[in-house]
DNA sequence: AACCTAAAAATGTGATACCATTTGGGTAAA
DNA sequence: TTTACCCAAATGGTATCACATTTTTAGGTT
């Protein structure tokens, strides 16, 4: 019966969070199941199991799993199984679409708040995931877009959109890692150049669409494949 | 020492959830009290103190407060000490710029699904929302804005933005309220009507205006001047 | 053989107990 | 009077325990 939970749990360690409590080291782990696709959406996991396959009490482990499940990464279904759930056609289409309007908003409210500092650490995590793209290290070219996201919108010093963004990027992240890792040569069309070069120019026009097409074209268009092929091979939904 | 806490906490009843856990209860009670303003923003509260004022043990408020806290609506400082975040002239400027933001995104991808029955559904609320208006009701009318907003977000079926834009709602809560209490008569230049107006002509770019002159009216202009009010009166940041 | 039923195992939840750490206040010294 | 320091009280965190519900299994009935 664990069995099931044990291979849906044979996450990398998380290499330590320093002063963390376990609470937080529970959610940092399934956090970082969910997004690299660890936990296969669907398959249905109890906090006991979770708790005794990490040698842990139920308690820290109930914490996390609910704060999880209130930024809708793992749902409480009625009866008392947790799942990551599944991705659907209309759901992707919709976070998309919202992580497009948000992360647009985010990259205008920072824009006045760039400066040469920032775009050289910018273009520095650029040239980082350029070489991973060529290592083909998709699990570090993740951490890096979102390393690259991250410190754009993170300019801006009365940042609020940053938790709403990264919420996003775990609804759609068993996904994004799936697309980035079978398309990876799709970066070579790399549209965080144009950022980079929207935010030198203090073109909030270029900037706003720089941000859309690097959604577009890494995510939309690869995951509307991903889904087709899904509900061609193997149906996704009942 | 409780004593502090307990003038902080005399919250209305929860009417009852019907089926809800502790947590979940203490949860719905902590967020009502925080939206209501009847926690002032800045008092340092610990989760034994609360527990101990709700005649619970100390477990579920944990849960409780620490869900609140993933939402930005409780800080957890340094020292073991709670708090409703202070309001700063920045902060209160980016998530209004982020509700306007998110909110107009959310009613143009439900204007598709829009109904005649919704917008007859939506104009009984703001029908409701005129009567508060007479009666003073601030805390009602607090809830049927939101309810309003609320249904015609829900509209759309993939709907995956509503939960940001609660949690936006919650930070700008105890805020909110104040404004609606203090200026409950602009609301009869009602920007709802103009909302319904948009709904009814299916006029994406009138309903896009139409929402975010309704943040602004409502919220923005006078925040603003509350906020100057405080900063001139008593010191609200160091 | 199919279906209902009863017993047994397991699950989520909340209270309690225990521990390490922090806080606060009061005493002692300057 | 002020300052440094120390000890008692309180706090947050986790594990363990107890309980009500649910799920699963086994058995028996039609």
């Amino acid at each position: 019966m664990i069995d099931t939970e044990n291979d849906a749990l044979n996450i990398p360690e998380i290499t330590g969070i320093p002063g963390g409590t376990t609470q937080e080291y529970v959610y940092e782990r399934l956090r970082n199941a969910i997004m690299l696709g660890a936990i296969t959406p669907g398959t249905s996991l109890t906090m006991r199991g979770i708790a005794e396959r990490l040698g842990l009490s139920p308690t820290p482990v109930r914490e996390a799993v609910r704060r999880l499940s209130s930024e809708h990464a793992i749902q409480i279904k009625d009866n008392r199984r947790l799942t990551v759930p599944l991705m659907t056609s209309d759901r992707f289409e919709e976070l998309v679409a919202l992580r497009i309007a948000v992360e647009t908003h985010a990259a205008l409210r920072a824009l006045p708040y760039i400066s040469d500092i920032v775009i050289d650490r910018l273009t520095e995590i650029d040239g980082s995931m350029d070489r991973f793209v060529a290592e083909r290290d998709s699990d570090q070219l993740t951490l890096q877009n979102q390393a690259f996201h991250r410190m754009l919108y993170s300019v801006n010093p009365a940042q609020a959109s940053l938790p709403m963004i990264e919420s996003i990027w775990l609804q759609l992240g068993p996904f994004q890692r799936q697309v980035i890792t079978e398309v990876a040569e799709y970066y070579q069309i790399d549209r965080h150049k144009e950022v980079l070069a929207a935010l030198s120019a203090r073109d909030g026009a270029a900037l706003s669409a720089a941000i859309a097409n690097d959604i577009v074209d890494g995510v939309l268009d690869t995951g509307r494949k991903l889904l087709a092929a899904e509900a061609g091979g193997e149906a996704g939904q009942p």
